[in-house]
DNA sequence: GTTAGCACTCTCCTTCAATGAGTGCTAACA
DNA sequence: TGTTAGCACTCATTGAAGGAGAGTGCTAAC
């Protein structure tokens, strides 16, 4: 049996309808919403057949029909007419864009509030990768006796403040020619190339000046354990799905909740690696809290490199088209602003 | 119609039995569980009496009692054996004090999260007040070409920075006569006193560089708005209450979270204002939407000042003694360590 | 003052039947 | 041969009815 014309309105319709509704839908509602000139008995025949094909599926014997995982792919990668953004949609997200932000960080999160907010599906952000953002420079300012603030400045823009402790004897002078070590040696390597390579090499030029390794060894570490730490990951809208009729149930809304905690499943459901836009439908997601639930993702990039991922989360019966649109502009708008930050 | 003692111990009883088990308690089982030596007929009089002084009632006529706010409010003040913790619970507190902490915001964030585990509620913590903390110093250091990294030292030892916009052509020269204009009016003035008062001294201390005012006035509205920002509020196991069963009910749980999204509403359950250890009871909150939960709250300080707040939030059915236990040697332990840090 | 006994109330649970939406099948039709 | 009308059938949902159980308040006896 294949797919024909016919088939494939019906489908569409069907899912149209689900996403609209979360009915399922019968073959009268269909000759009756959707104008396709034949009676409700040839679709139930039609209906039958995509049944068979697997397109859709019967919660009971008596209910309509609503569309499977397999039913959402089909539609996703035939059915679907691409949705561009309306200009409302637009200039909101760039409106957004042309704000003045001071850090990396800030742009994030707000990308996420308003991937959720325009979607009204829950965001996910990966910030950027900290083991893989290459060190750029590294500053020492007074703090208190025997600490010391050290910035560390990120070839991607990143600025963070660790306070690391020094004993009290020790020099400015001393702190600038490790400073210099450091910048000499790590400037424009990613910190997990220093861990790998480069410890070695730090170690023996800052052996030179003996009584000073025992403080760069715990700055160095302080670097290093804060790159191992998770890369953040920006929830926004988790609020949304509780509007969901799937989520009534509170004992799924709870399992969901649960590993909204934690960050590395949230990671998982972005595929960070693949490349473009993603779209992973129901039980095609490998964890099974969210095998109900679909994502779009897709990555953002400075100068050309991977650093990050952002996607949408809700339930199978999403609206694809406008999600899709949403997570496509949002990733371009952000790739632009992040590499125009950089000049 | 007064108390006597065996209305107290009734009482006692119910509060006790309907916080464990979350199940209007009758007169029978009252008889069965707890050792009053009296028959149930004598408990239901009783019962009856304390339902007419308002410490008790009935959700319906052929269930038991439960306690009302003023119940529990009488049970907190006058009946409850206050508790301290096990060795156990004060052993995980005073683990995580001594880490080795970087900065404040984590010590603050550790606490919500350890407060919300050990009480099994939501824990609400309030971050060290931004407009009230004193300046300390600012530095400048290099970022790239018409940007410079303006890192921020509170009195607090809280370290900030901010990415500000200066122009390619202001010197490494200026920025330090910058720095030290700020350093000598503001250090140890809350940046509430600078915005009130001090503003205009510091122009006019500028204005002898006229060329620098233009890029100074950018980094004062940079650090100035940033106090304007909310303190931030750190929310603990959002999760737990839906543990509760008080809300099994998916729309109260809705309207709850989605107060959890705004500060302002958050830090007033907490008042901060407020000296000591605060226990809001159910109707007792300002907040409709609070209206059947209860808040232990309290204040910690720096070097005998308070900066900011703790609290958790349950259901008025929470196990008072042992949250009230958990929260004052929580404030305590942090008033410590923060105290401490600052040596 | 305390207690046993009892009628009464009200929620909760189960059962049962009616309702209605939707289907699959068959036979008639173009 | 594809389409349609008609019809019997299925099954979730709803609401009513009735019984069980928990708990109370009142009365009378101790």
């Amino acid at each position: 049996m294949q797919m024909d014309e016919r088939k494939r309105k019906i489908l569409r319709a069907i899912v149209q309808d689900y996403i609209a509704t979360a009915e399922p839908i019968g073959s009268r509602t269909i000759a009756r919403k959707f104008d396709l000139g034949v009676s409700p008995a040839t679709i139930r025949n039609e209906m039958a057949d995509l049944e068979d094909l697997g397109y859709i599926e019967q919660p009971h014997t008596s209910a309509g029909r609503i569309p499977s995982d397999a039913g959402y792919r089909y539609f996703v990668d035939c059915l679907m007419d691409p949705q561009v953004l309306n200009d409302e949609e637009k200039e909101i997200i760039e409106r957004e864009s042309t704000k003045r932000i001071q850090q990396i960080q800030e742009v994030i999160s707000h990308t996420s509030k308003l991937l959720s907010e325009l979607t009204n599906l829950t965001s996910i952000v990966l910030g950027p990768h900290k083991a893989k953002s290459a060190f750029g420079k590294m500053h020492f300012l007074p703090y208190q006796p025997g600490q010391v603030i050290m910035v560390i400045v990120k070839e991607n823009g990143v600025v963070e403040n660790h306070i690391v402790d020094v004993g009290e004897n020790i020099t400015a002078e001393e702190l600038q020619k490790v400073a210099g070590v450091f910048n000499q040696k790590m400037r424009g390597y990613s910190l997990d190339h220093v861990k790998r390579s480069l410890l070695h090499e730090i170690y023996s030029e800052l052996s030179r000046q003996r009584h000073l390794i025992d403080n760069t060894l715990d700055m160095l570490s302080t670097i290093l354990d804060d790159s191992e730490e998770e890369d953040r990951v920006y929830l926004g809208g988790t609020l949304n799905i509780l509007n969901q009729p799937e989520f009534k149930d509170l004992s799924k809304v709870k399992t969901l909740f649960k590993v909204f905690e934690e960050n590395e499943p949230l990671k998982k459901l972005l595929h960070p690696n693949q490349e473009g836009l993603n779209v992973t439908i129901g039980g095609e997601n490998t964890l099974k809290e969210f095998q109900d639930c679909s994502v779009i993702s897709a990555n953002y990039k400075v100068n050309g490199i991977t650093i990050g991922a952002v996607g949408v989360l809700g339930p199978t019966r999403m609206d694809y088209a406008k999600a899709i649109a949403i997570v496509d502009f949002m990733t371009r708008s952000l790739t632009e602003v992040l590499t125009r930050r950089r000049r």
